[in-house]
DNA sequence: ACCCGCACTGGGAACGTTCCCATTGGGAAC
DNA sequence: GTTCCCAATGGGAACGTTCCCAGTGCGGGT
């Protein structure tokens, strides 16, 4: 009378091993799980006993098979170091959270074969959607994609059919922090430029363009940078070094901030009382007391909850068009920017 | 003669459209697909070109389901923002492709209710393992799913059966710090404590053991604190205010020494003339040159990357038992800190 | 007493793969 | 020329769900 050793490695429990425990046939279980009604009360306490007792857990990979779709939007970010994304993220977790759909996240590391490789596998998934965040990839490999899936970009600016588009109006930001400078009673005011980054082309003529409507067209300066602390603290160097300095300098994003604020440090000046310091993203760095930079905010979280309903639009209307959806920056003044010293000429 | 409208949206290809095309069996599809040999070279030209020019991507749902297992690794990471898990993500994204597993992340975004739904969507989806980065997770909740998956702890050093946990040697790493500033020159040497942050106690107990060593139990000094840059700043106030100040400042973390740093200069005092500081994470915030942070390193990346093969170990070998693994941390030696001044009686 | 409708239930097909087994044919070995 | 083996192939079952359709039984209206 042994009974036999239970020596297979346990599996998880299926729909069916709560059905035979509750006493009702597989439909009925599913029905349970899915929240059906239409169910008598006894069989639903039953199959919620069973389940229960069993550990039973649903199987998204066989309801994603059956179904077809398995409520998943893929998230490619092409660098998660960068804060900048962190609340982009988290905007984007929130929109999908309420809409019922899952965020997972993947990375090709600053990688662009990687990355091509990460969305490579995303498709693989079956994701429902995806959202591309900074990414590298070339615009073809997003347009191919782009017809089996609806997908939205965040931070980089493609014109492309059937792709969704979500940015910061960074002409318009540019603008804001020129006025501001203005309003001060500058009049020198440098750029220190982002190079091939994502929004500096905009960045600067947002800055030439604003500098014109306030009539100093002649002292518009670009210093070449690459939105690194590296660039911002050479771009500044050269600022400072040669002939008549700018009395504000306008970094094109917080990270070269920090390191213009540097090398003014480095030359003795002060800052706002010898020359005022701008950046672009208020990211944590600008908000640190001990750097308190004024700067342009994007507003991070919105960006990520627009791409996320972006692309859901377009997973629960499949006809529906891609659109370009633009959002505005706002000023936030810190510690960096003041009125001109009286000693340098008007 | 009207031929059938095509109205049906298309579907992805399967593997059974690439076989008619190809003119082979599913099987022969397979085959080919998973790389297997024994498929003879014609057959192989056939199916690869179907594939080809149908835009054919193998099913990891279906594929999922029939396998039992998915080559998904879930990663909860409780906080995108804390730049400290990017660096160990870098960790496990590389271990995790290495071995042909893909890392899917996932955040709770600090809420613990949030992080236990994101947990339970990683096994409905029956990811192969799981890595948990700093997870607020209740310790009965991480047991329970012990259980039922492979499981590895990143930043918490709880003690559980079949659980792995990487985990920085905290206690030697406060040593290292207090060692430095011994041999500097410094008696008076104060801690700000982290709280009940991860790790926190760890360093808080490697001080004063360190001091000991030193024979410097009389000047311990642990002065409240909470990992944040508002804590640093307030613990380094009183610590300034009080009677004989220190001449050196250990910061339970880069975050708060940059909090004190601010204190300090707001007091008028010299870093590192008149006073020494040093933080604990080696954070990109330590590297500024506008902060030059001397302070304990991390080896993140490792970190992530033993945490990850953890998991993998134990995927492939089930009985494998977990352990408990601990790394080496590193002293780096920047700006902050200098021999003590003179003016101060020793 | 009959029929209709409704609430509830159960069984089978399908989703797109992989895996296993059976079958085929041709060349090598004798 | 026969036998044996192996490379190559094809077909069916299985994975764990959902969805659809066909019952079943019971109550109420006529």
């Amino acid at each position: 009378m042994s009974r036999p050793r239970q020596v297979r490695k346990s599996r998880p429990p299926t729909i069916i091993d709560v059905a035979e425990r509750a006493g009702v046939s597989k439909s009925v279980v599913s029905r349970v799980m899915r929240g059906e009604r239409s169910v008598s009360a006894s069989s639903r306490a039953a199959v919620a006993a069973a389940a229960e007792q069993l550990g039973y857990r649903a199987n998204a990979v066989a309801r994603s098979l059956v179904q077809r779709r398995t409520y998943n939007v893929g998230v490619l970010v092409s660098d998660l170091h960068n804060i900048f994304f962190a609340e982009v993220l988290d905007g984007l977790y929130a929109a999908a959270a309420e809409k019922g759909y899952r965020a997972l996240i993947t990375t090709g590391n600053r990688d662009p074969a990687a990355e091509q490789l990460a969305l490579e596998q995303l498709l693989e998934l079956r994701a429902d959607g995806i959202v591309l965040a900074g990414a590298r990839l070339g615009a073809s490999a997003i347009a191919g994609v782009a017809r089996s899936v609806p997908i939205a970009l965040v931070g980089s600016d493609l014109r492309l059919p059937d792709v969704d588009v979500v940015v910061d109006d960074d002409f318009r930001g540019a603008g804001l922090a020129v006025e501001h400078l203005v309003e001060l009673g500058h009049r020198d005011i440098a750029l220190i430029d982002g190079g091939k980054g994502a929004g500096a082309a905009e960045r600067r003529s947002g800055y030439e363009s604003a500098m014109k409507r306030a009539r100093l067209t002649a002292s518009v300066r670009v210093e070449p940078g690459d939105f690194t602390e590296e660039g911002g603290y050479e771009g500044a160097r050269r600022l400072l070094r040669r002939g008549r300095r700018p009395t504000a300098i306008f970094a094109s994003n917080d990270q070269s901030a920090v390191g213009a604020l540097n090398a003014i440090q480095e030359a003795d000046l002060e800052v706002p009382g010898d020359i005022s310091l701008m950046g672009y993203d208020n990211t944590a760095l600008a908000a640190l007391r001990h750097i308190s930079l004024t700067t342009i905010h994007q507003p991070r979280r919105q960006i990520g909850e627009m791409a996320m309903h972006a692309v859901l639009r377009r997973i629960e209307r499949p006809g529906a068009k891609a659109q370009r959806h633009v959002l505005a920056p706002k000023l936030v003044v810190r510690a960096t920017t003041g009125k001109p010293s009286g000693n340098v000429k008007r």
